[in-house]
DNA sequence: GTGATAATGAGAAAGATTATCATTTGCAAT
DNA sequence: ATTGCAAATGATAATCTTTCTCATTATCAC
């Protein structure tokens, strides 16, 4: 008898790397987070679970991003709405920054690496290492000027 | 008869120009908050304006750094502890960012015009005016290179 | 001083997250 | 494959921060 075993998704691979039990929940929170390439939160998370796994409650959610999040998996964001926000962490995109646009909430991310610099230089000065860097920007769009005639 | 008429704080006489009712408890909560230079959240303020006038309570706390913080007298920070905190915005010093010790969670404030530019900047070239940075750095002391001998 | 209006105090309510505990499940050893 | 046990889950209560409600009180322009 064989059995097709439905490839796992990335994350749901470095959950077992981790020696992180592999539930079905676990299994298919890894798999919704893998396939999100924006910034949901937990009850945004929870609701594309239950789409693809109905047995599933709030609570674990917020168990397992908890988990993920101690054990690297997952990066916690605040975007200042009252509720953290998630993300993949060192995905594809390596370290980045959030721009918040301040009229739609719209979030964008961006790299830079002379920001990345500066600050681990300001820290060193400061006579400090750098751990974490919390950074967003909140920002309003500007006016394109517009051509007469 | 004469009104001795105690003078009142930097933050109580600003309250006065923005055209805010000046009651006794925001009287006591501006002395308070012109009084500390540190970035207290609203139950150390509670407990500051308690020594001050014990007839306050923490609802008014909650809605006068609210109040505040709408008229640009205090700017709220969040440095991850699931609270508030609050400082007086524009001081003597400018716009400042803060770097939080990992150990001890103190506060260490510095500012950069180097990164003030570069952060407005890129937001610009991304099309963007800047509204709001919010940027905190967590850093660990680094160990003292011992001299030996 | 009076009166209209806004602020306050006490506690309820809201919203996000964590804790509790009985039940279920993954998984390692047999 | 079965068993056993530690760990995870679901449902819900509890916690924590902040806001709201509403009866009472205080401010301030007149
Ligand atoms: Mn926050
Ligand atoms: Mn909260
Ligand atoms: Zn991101
Ligand atoms: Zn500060």
């Amino acid at each position: 008898m064989k059995e097709p075993n439905s490839p796992d998704s990335p994350l749901a691979d470095l959950c077992r790397q981790r020696g992180l039990k592999l539930t079905g929940q676990r299994r298919t929170i890894a798999f919704v987070l893998s396939d999100s390439d924006d910034h949901p939160d937990v009850e945004e998370l929870y609701r594309r679970a239950v789409e693809v796994d109905p047995r599933i409650s709030i609570a674990t959610v917020y168990r397992t991003v908890r988990l993920f999040e101690e054990n690297g998996i997952l990066q916690r964001r605040d975007f200042g709405g009252g509720r953290a926000r998630y993300e993949v962490a060192d995905g594809d995109h390596g370290d980045h920054y959030h721009l918040i646009d301040a009229d739609t909430g719209k979030v964008i991310e961006f790299e830079n690496t002379e920001l990345d610099s500066l600050l681990e230089g300001i820290v060193r000065q400061m006579g400090y290492d750098l751990v974490t860097t919390r950074l967003s920007v909140v920002g309003r769009r500007k006016a394109k000027p517009r051509s007469r005639g």
